[in-house]
DNA sequence: GCTCCTTTGAAGTTT
DNA sequence: AAACTTCAAAGGAGC
């Protein structure tokens, strides 16, 4: 199991990203004047992971002795810990050390070495109390499963005040904890709000297990992929057990939570959406990205067909079950290995924390800023990933753990490598490893790459960086315009770029998030700032579209202004302030630095 | 139709 | 162990 050791993928990456989070975090100071935020943001950062990855260790002891001890907070984990066994002891009985509680995988704790919990949503005692059988504590602990629920599964409108919910999830109870988990509505869900950061509710929906597995779910080979499907061992958690085949038969871990009516015991509102806006995120989208194909055919009484969305056939999109089947005997056929392999389903990777936060948030930033340049929307949500809080990160990383978990459930035989194109090395190397331009540009010899040559690139302007169209080139013979900003910071504008002077949403824009690394390869434009037609694009705060040089959006300070994509005229005027004015710019508008999140929740 | 872009994170490989 | 590489999503754009 990856990070349990605390290092590799627990560092979370380069670190340069730790970079990154760290000056969010700094920014966080700023904003939030939250104590804890003083705290070595990197450690936080990892623990997120930690705690993640712990979690579905609480209930090995010796995942947890071969972990190492934390660098930082240990008398609080410690404490935490303590506690939380004391709790458990008190209230199951020791269940807390004992097996795994069947529904664990659901009703799991998040590790209380977790790094927020001290000035967190969740309390130690919260965590507990989801963490024993809900037929115990529920009825105690209903409000802190609650709050535990809406961080997880911010779908569900978890109302803990509400009495008659209350009473309502009491109702839903049963005295074994198959019954607990009982469910006969597919998916929680909002009928006009999917909340696209659920897969693990359609996964849940198909793979969650709280109880015991069908007999027949013992099956060891998956007979889509073929792939060897031990047994789920005692002390792994049945979370998603499951293969695709079997999902008909598996309730809803929010089941205990969902009426047999289809009718939420907690109504589920908008408001009970952290990010209650439209997505473009379907349930087939969002919540399954597994083709149907992948899904056997069950007759179990789950007509859904809500597939399992790691696996794709790059061949066949609707590769139906006799194919599956046939794959299965190939043996007798002997069709090629080439036909194999064309058939055999493409296991993707799952989706790690940031890559459910992008899930979750294109189509806002999309709404928002109406970009469509998947290249500049990411670039908006690396940034607001690093202005997420720790809770909304852990949030992420809790359901990427989750991802896993249910992949590796899945596929226990598969492995990242086998995703891997051409090997190692071998095939598909990014172009942002390579050098600009290395030599893989020869369709312009006249652009930058002729202009400047290798040994300038970054006198390139960004297109040509990218092996785009060369936007000087284009401009006209010699008209070197100033190329948009990479990613609607300062740091891929040149230096004297009056672009940023003319936006005034760039005015807005929180210098932590102007100076924030965002990119390995593109750095400042020098010579941008040379030349710089009258027509030179205006790259407004928050949203910006650097690849297209077209679309220029503005969300600034949160509130969603002309995101249309527009040509702005410069100020000449502008062009010519000084340098020190553009560092300064915030301060000569007078504007003072805003929050890192780039849009407004609302537009109230 | 393929690849790139662009982000972060996970995982694999190489040094 | 560190560095490096690939892939995951997304959709426009270039070739």
């Amino acid at each position: 199991m990856p990070q349990l050791n605390g290092g590799g993928g627990d560092d979370l990456g380069a670190n340069d990203e730790l970079i990154s989070f760290k000056d969010e975090g700094e920014q966080e100071e700023k904003i939030s004047e939250n104590s804890s935020a003083e705290r070595d943001l990197a450690d936080v950062k990892s623990s997120l992971v930690n705690e993640s990855e712990t979690n579905q260790n609480s209930s090995s002891d010796s995942e947890a002795e071969r972990r190492p001890p934390p660098r930082t907070e240990t008398s609080f984990r410690e404490k935490a810990r303590e506690s939380l066994e004391e709790a458990a002891k008190r209230q199951d009985g020791g269940l807390f050390k004992g097996p795994p509680y069947p529904g664990y995988p659901f009703i799991m704790i998040p590790d209380l070495s977790g790094p927020y919990l001290p000035n967190g949503s969740l309390s130690p005692t919260a965590r507990t109390c989801v963490n024993v059988p809900l037929d115990l504590h529920l009825t105690s602990c209903c409000s802190p499963l609650m709050q535990y629920l809406q961080m997880k599964w911010p779908l569900l409108d978890v109302q803990t005040g509400n009495l008659q919910s209350r009473q309502a999830l009491k109702d839903a109870r049963s005295p074994s904890p198959a019954h607990i988990v009982s469910n006969k509505v597919p998916v929680v869900q909002h009928p006009h709000h999917v909340h696209p950061l659920t897969p693990l509710i359609t996964y849940s929906n198909e793979h969650f297990t709280p109880g015991n597995p069908p007999p027949h779910l013992q099956a060891d080979i998956d007979p889509k992929t073929g792939i060897p499907r031990p047994p789920h061992p005692p002390d792994i958690s049945p979370y998603y057990p499951l293969s695709p085949g079997t999902v008909g038969q598996i309730p809803h871990p929010l089941g205990w939570l969902v009426p047999q009516q289809g009718q939420p015991v907690y109504p589920i509102t908008t408001g009970g959406f952290r990010h209650p806006y439209p997505t473009a995120l379907t349930v087939n989208a969002s919540m399954s990205r597994f083709p149907p194909h992948m899904v056997p055919p069950h007759h179990s009484l789950h007509t859904t067909g809500i597939p399992h969305p790691a696996i794709v056939t790059p061949t066949v999109k609707q590769e139906s079950s006799q194919s599956d089947m046939g794959s299965l005997h190939s043996s007798k056929h002997q069709d090629s290995k080439k036909e194999e392999e064309k058939k055999k389903p493409h296991i993707k990777k799952p989706l790690n924390a940031f890559m459910l936060y992008m899930k979750e948030m294109r189509a806002k930033v999309v709404a928002e800023c109406t970009l469509k340049e998947s290249a500049a929307i990411n670039q908006i949500l690396g940034r607001r990933w690093h202005a997420l809080s720790r809770e909304e990160q852990a949030k992420y990383y809790e359901l990427a753990r989750k991802e896993r978990q249910l992949h590796m459930q899945l596929y226990p035989g598969w492995s990242a490598r086998d995703n891997y194109v051409g090997g190692y090395g071998k095939k598909k190397k990014r172009k942002r490893d390579k050098q600009p331009g290395e030599t893989n540009d020869l369709s312009a010899p006249k652009k930058c790459r002729a202009r400047f040559g290798l040994d300038q690139q970054n006198n390139w302007c960004g297109p040509c960086r990218r092996k785009k169209k060369c936007i000087r080139y284009i401009q006209g013979e010699g008209s070197c315009i100033s190329p948009p900003s990479s990613d609607g910071s300062l740091l891929d504008s040149p230096p004297l770029s009056p672009n940023m002077l003319a936006s005034p949403a760039s005015d807005s824009k929180p210098q932590t998030e102007q100076t924030q690394p965002l990119s390995l390869t593109l750095k400042p434009d020098p010579m941008a700032h040379l030349s710089m037609p009258s027509s030179s694009l205006v790259l407004t705060e928050g949203c910006t579209s650097k690849s297209s040089a077209l679309s220029t959006s503005t969300c600034q300070n949160g509130v969603l202004h002309h995101c249309q994509p527009t040509i702005s005229q410069s100020s000449s005027s502008l062009a010519h302030l000084p340098t020190s004015s553009l560092h300064s710019h915030s301060s000569v508008v007078g504007v003072q630095p805003q929050p890192l999140s780039l849009v407004t929740k609302s537009l109230d």
